[in-house]
DNA sequence: AGAACTAGCAACCGAATGGTTGCGTTTTAT
DNA sequence: ATAAAACGCAACCATTCGGTTGCTAGTTCT
């Protein structure tokens, strides 16, 4: 279920320049080696495992090993479990406003 | 713009589970003053504040004072701007993989 | 006018965060 | 068999973050 914990964790994943630049590389390349991905970022591979692993806890991306390297991928269903949120937010307030607008001339109407 | 900074910034202020919950009490109770958020949260009135303002700055809440009293609302367009960047990074690894196929798929016919 | 309410400002604190460096281990290439 | 590549682990560091407390100032109510 979505929930404000939950949902709130994967949104931090999200809200890091760093790991939000490692999403667009992995959407648009496919999936990726660390060290691939240290290519083209200026912070170090030590790094980009840290986030990578933060993405992971959130459920955003997974890797395996492959080798000697471990290939990264991102996981389109949390994608989606976050626009689903967003989506109900956006739905909820427009009714939150149309109630209050109502009320606000219901207000006029009993004077 | 979109841009990987400025949805980072917009992810964060998503990323925290009190600031979630307040953006999901404002969104089925319409606009709110601070004390009226801060009853029902566990956390103080300065604690609310605090993350009103970081929310407003990136542009997804704002508030007016009304008398003596500050009344914040959602802002619905920041909301729509998040969802698009995650359409667009969703739709961007659904090619991406498709491409993949293709290179594996090319790669069995070339043998 | 005075009490009560609502909010802003500033200082402070512990914990988490983003990042680095150094070193060891496994896997691939020569 | 060695060298090089790719990675994991651990320690360390500065900064940011979430939160509290104490105090002051403007508004509303009686």
């Amino acid at each position: 279920m979505a929930g404000p914990k939950r949902s709130a964790h994967l949104f931090a994943a999200l809200g890091d320049e760093t790991r939000l630049r490692l999403v667009s590389r992995l959407s648009n390349g496919g999936p990726m080696s660390i060290t691939r991905l240290t290519r083209g970022s200026r912070v170090t591979r030590q790094a980009i495992t840290k986030h990578l692993r933060v993405m992971e806890g959130s459920g955003l991306v997974r890797g395996m090993r492959h080798g000697r390297e471990s290939v990264w991928q991102l996981n389109q269903r949390r994608l989606e479990d976050a626009r689903r949120y967003l989506d109900l937010i956006s739905k909820r307030w427009d009714d939150a406003l149309l109630r209050l607008r109502h009320l606000v001339e219901d207000g006029r109407d009993g004077r």
